[in-house]
RNA sequence: UUCGGCAUGGUGUAAUUGGUAGCACGACAGAUUCUGGUUCUGUUAGUCAAGGUUCAAGUCCUUGUGCCGAAACCA
């Protein structure tokens, strides 16, 4: 990357190391609270973080913001190491924990209380929240602001002992209840939580808050630049203050925008109801914007990648779009992804003139775009599966597919002409009966004559059966968290996100899919074996994005 | 309300820090094609507003407007 097209956290790394600051030393840190599962907003920041480190010959580390026992659980730890590895990324030996931390954050608290710049607090939550004030006019000051140094420290010491309720007292930093930022009228540092924490068990009961950890632990690490998104801005005054006041090893906090995809909602509260109201089937539903959910769904470690890198980093709180996202995932399948032939909506084909009985096998391409993929060998016979959209008894113009007395070509296979069709009582057309031509085996004619479709198809008697699960946006709204006309992401939920597909039928190569490989069924879309629900009698595909149709886009207008 | 952040085509993001407004996605059109896929080519459209400084402003100054964030014993 060329320096001058940096985006503008690594423009400051670049300046800062070409300034010999640090030393030239790069070190970031992905910094996750293990109360919910990662999101594609977290992949971001993952990108970020550990992309710097390597950009520059530096480190990143993962830690764990684990101040807060009454959200927090370790199940919530392994998934997140899960997704951060399956992104592709290695934190080597370098896993932490803030809890790990907390004797040092509290002998820290002591040297702060023991300079007379922090005191405990024995007003309640509201007292303090009241006496914080507004913007616009100061606070007003506790009245046990000016305790002494030696009674602040035994208060610590019992806080710290266990001898107080919850609620009945907080360590504050004494810093300005007149401040403009009104994060810094006085913070709170420590607050009684009788409450096991997942790590710690019950070593604590008080805890840290965020501002009083966070900082500490970046500087603890090493930690050369500590990005974080914007909602943290204000808050670095407070960051640079406690750093200070401690005179210890000081990184630099840079804050960017955090990320948002339209048709989408991204905080984890929101995931959450959407879980418990059972709007999806869980975290790791496939429509669900989690690593884990999109893990599922078929998107590939590197789109998810490449997508991060393609939107840049900025401190505009912009929104972009799906198509992009979509994008970098076909790019990244359509290379990896071999062909096959599925049949999501069949309808059943007879080919008059081939022998009944006969069935021979085909050669197919498994990537037109990687010869060294290979080819694999399909069967056909007299009785074949099409896709019922590629049939059309009464065709609109620029329809190129089958019709009566139409010709078009099977792929890999032969032409076939539409002679009959076939409904039943209610007039659906339930078969369709057409004759093949033997010299155009293989797909080519030999009178050079040319068919402006090919479709694919499968032989009824050699299908698999499946399900697939075809996906499209959670929500209606490209914005669904708008609030316009009052109404909540909840209204916009889109009630056809899921179309589960029964009778697929599946060329027999598929019936050996396994999770985790991605398949193009030709002319449809790239699919995967859905790793929760598909069991070897009882083959489930979902669809993790369909290929561009530009046929469709016509037909709309 | 106060404090803070931000503002470039439909969307997102660049512009050697004052010197030709570029890239990607999208949309549209065409070429190629045994996937209406892929690939390739072209078109489209932008500096929030008003002043000012300057030979020259997206960039600097002033004022205004709009959007977002904070005012938790969450992170």
């Amino acid at each position: 990357m060329s320096e001058s097209n940096q985006d503008f956290v690594r423009q400051i790394i670049t300046a800062d190391c070409a300034a010999g600051k640090h030393d030239g030393r790069v070190h970031t840190r992905f910094p996750p609270e293990p109360n919910g599962y990662l999101h594609i907003g977290h992949a971001k920041s993952i990108c970020l973080n550990f992309g710097i480190a390597q950009e520059f010959g530096g480190k990143c580390n993962l830690r764990f913001d684990d101040t807060n026992p009454e959200k927090e659980d370790v199940e919530y730890v392994e998934c997140i190491k899960e997704d951060v590895r399956w992104l592709g990324f290695d934190w080597e030996d370098r896993l932490f924990f803030a809890s790990d931390y907390f004797q040092q954050l509290f002998d820290w608290a002591v040297k702060l209380v023991e300079k007379g710049k922090a005191y405990v607090d024995s007003q309640s939550v509201e007292e303090i929240r009241k006496g914080r004030g507004m913007g616009g006019s100061p606070g007003v000051e506790s009245p046990y602001r000016d305790r002494s140094s030696d009674e602040n420290l035994d208060l610590l010491m019992r806080m710290k002992a266990g001898e107080f309720e919850e609620g009945s007292h907080v360590l504050r930093a004494k810093i300005d209840m007149a401040a403009e930022n009104l994060l810094l009228r006085d913070p709170v540092l420590y607050r009684i939580r009788k409450v096991a924490h997942h790590r710690t068990g019950e070593a604590w009961c008080i805890y840290p808050t965020y501002d009083w950890a966070h900082g500490q632990s970046d500087s603890i690490e090493n930690i050369t630049h500590s990005v974080c998104t914007l909602e943290f801005v204000n808050h670095r005054p407070l960051y640079d203050w406690c750093l200070e006041e401690l005179e210890v090893f000081h990184p630099q906090q840079i804050e960017f925008a955090r990320l948002n995809i339209n048709h989408m909602v991204m905080s984890k509260r929101k995931l959450l109801q959407m879980v418990e109201a059972g709007h999806v089937s869980g975290w790791d539903d496939p429509r669900m914007p989690t690593l884990i959910g999109m893990r599922r769904r078929g998107f590939t470690p590197a789109a998810i990648r490449k997508f991060c890198e393609h939107i840049g980093v900025a401190k505009f709180n912009g929104v972009h779009e799906m198509s992009l996202l979509e994008f970098v995932l076909r790019e990244d399948l359509n290379k990896c992804s071999e062909r096959r032939m599925a049949v999501v909506d069949p309808i059943k084909v007879t080919l008059s003139n081939y022998p009944e009985g006969k069935s021979e096998d085909l050669e197919a391409i498994n990537n037109p775009g990687d010869e060294s993929a290979g080819k694999r060998m399909v069967p056909f016979s007299r009785q074949l599966y099409i896709e019922r959209a590629d049939f059309m008894e009464d065709p609109p113009k620029k329809y190129f597919r089958l019709a009566p007395g139409r010709e078009v070509r099977l792929r890999y296979a032969y032409f076939i002409t539409c002679q009959e069709v076939i409904k039943d009582d209610a007039g659906e057309v339930v078969e369709i009966i057409c004759s093949y031509d033997p010299a155009t085996r293989g797909g080519d004619a030999p009178d050079g004559r040319k068919v402006k479709g090919t479709i694919h198809w499968v032989s009824a008697a050699h299908a698999v059966t499946a399900e697939v699960r075809e996906y499209d946006h959670l929500f209606n709204d490209p914005n669904p968290d708008s609030g316009e006309d009052g109404k909540t992401f909840l209204d916009h939920i889109n009630p056809d996100s899921l179309r589960t597909r029964r009778d697929c039928q599946l060329e027999p190569s598929l019936e050996n899919a396994t999770p985790g490989q991605p398949y193009q069924f030709e002319r449809l879309g790239y699919f995967c074996v859905d790793s929760a629900d598909s069991a070897p009698g009882r083959l489930v595909f979902n669809r993790t994005v369909g290929l561009r149709d530009s046929w469709a886009k016509k037909q709309k207008k």
